[in-house]
DNA sequence: CCCCTAATGGGACTCCCGTTCCGTTAGGAT
DNA sequence: ATCCTAACGGAACGGGAGTCCCATTAGGGG
């Protein structure tokens, strides 16, 4: 049963279980497409771009709810297709035939991911800016689910290049959401003008991330605001200048 | 036959090979103890522990040279302990009965490698010591070969405890080995007086190795000098003392 | 409302990872 | 040098993940 809650209106939040067609993201079996010009057995391409009306989709939500719970209970290393397919009770065979790797069930998971907007702050002070952005990353890696699914993805990510790019796009799309409330300092003058906006906020993430992964220290809110005040002070020095310092 | 040269004086290198026993890491088959006081068949042990002499610490040594070749080809994902055996001319069986699993190999290498010193340097600049520091990290994550392993290493800490804790040994070291870079400067009154050399050289690593898994962008010698810089200019900013800023 | 077929689902089959059994080799103590 | 047995290695075995085949279900266009 495995409940899927978590903290309300906390980072990544299930989309709308009715959600119509959101891309199914076919797998990539790019196999002999040649000779479709013929009598009738055309050769069935990707499953689910055809038909993504209601079975499709809500075949598609329930496996990635089940890849979600089950890379929560049991990592990536410990993900089994034929246990997603009875959690998310849909054929085994489906699974395989849509998915075809746990890698590539992640990279869908992760462009869903993605797709949840995440809204950034609007303090109008960089800190404190800064130190929302670093709570709100901090929360999520410490709360045992998103933590947990934080670390799964990575992992999964340093197994298939699918799965790295949609990580890649994934950490694209948070940094460019919270990117302006650098910019918009830089424009106020408390920062140089060739500030690189994104490396600052890159800046943020990396010290708690890089703590997650190597040491056994909880990430407490005092890691997150030392990350954030790091970040600040560096980039009020100047360090992230898009020219030398 | 995958040649195991990296450049010279990089970072991990390989141990002599004539090693005699350094402490061959029994893996935790930690099971039925009990009852030991019988007539004459005492219950085998973990293998390598009673006589670690000449033939036990070849193969030890064969097998992580072997597992390490295996990483860097095929990542943590794509390990196979059969394959192994064979690179390592050691029998499947060996393998199976003194490793048993990935992670338990993984965490045997990782434990191998926090042995390796890897001096720091004594530039009497921190500003030099800690762009020293980032250029090491950055060439150590981009060489392909080291760059691979670390890669597969820290995706093996992810999947399993025994080898999250061998990382975290292993990160331990190469920091302890670092801070004083960061002490002596706090003692030329460079830095605040209660600034966590630890957290400072963590600093330097942080955004490098964040950087490796979230994005696409070369690892250059611009980004680990943009590390250190960011990191010296946040110490100096009080951002790593220890109580509140 | 009906038809066509995309998509799903059950079950049998295959292959390979990990285990077990037992004979062989070689530490290392005497 | 000799013996005892820890440790290794080959081979056969078992189970489970992934594949294949075909019958069934249900989009969605007419």
């Amino acid at each position: 049963m495995a409940a899927r809650s978590v903290d309300p209106g906390e980072s990544v939040d299930p989309v709308d279980p009715a959600e119509p067609a959101s891309t199914p993201e076919p797998v990539g079996t790019a196999e002999s497409v040649g000779t479709a010009a013929s009598v009738g057995t055309a050769e069935p391409f990707t499953p689910g771009t055809v038909r993504p009306g209601g079975r499709t989709a809500r075949v598609r939500t329930a496996v990635l709810r089940a890849a979600e719970d089950a890379l929560v209970e049991h990592g990536f290393s410990g993900l089994d297709l034929g246990d997603i397919a009875q959690r998310a009770e849909v054929g085994r065979t489906t699974v395989y035939r849509r998915w075809g790797s746990t890698t590539a069930l992640v990279a869908d998971l992760l462009a869903d991911m993605a797709e949840q907007s995440l809204p950034r702050t609007h303090t109008g002070s960089l800190a404190e800016d800064l130190r929302a952005n670093a709570r709100l990353v901090r929360r999520t890696l410490a709360d045992p689910r998103q933590g947990a699914l934080f670390r799964a993805v990575i992992v999964a990510a340093n197994c298939d290049a699918d799965a790295a790019e949609a990580l890649r796009h994934f950490y694209r799309r948070r940094v460019e959401e919270w990117a302006p409330c650098v910019t918009e300092a830089v424009e106020r003058g408390e920062l140089p003008a060739d500030t690189d906006a994104s490396e600052v906020v890159r800046a943020v993430s990396a010290p708690l991330y890089y703590r997650m992964l190597t040491t056994v220290e909880p990430l407490d809110e005092a890691a997150a605001d030392r990350a954030a005040a790091a970040a600040g002070a560096a980039a009020r020095a100047g360090a992230y200048r898009l020219q030398g310092p």
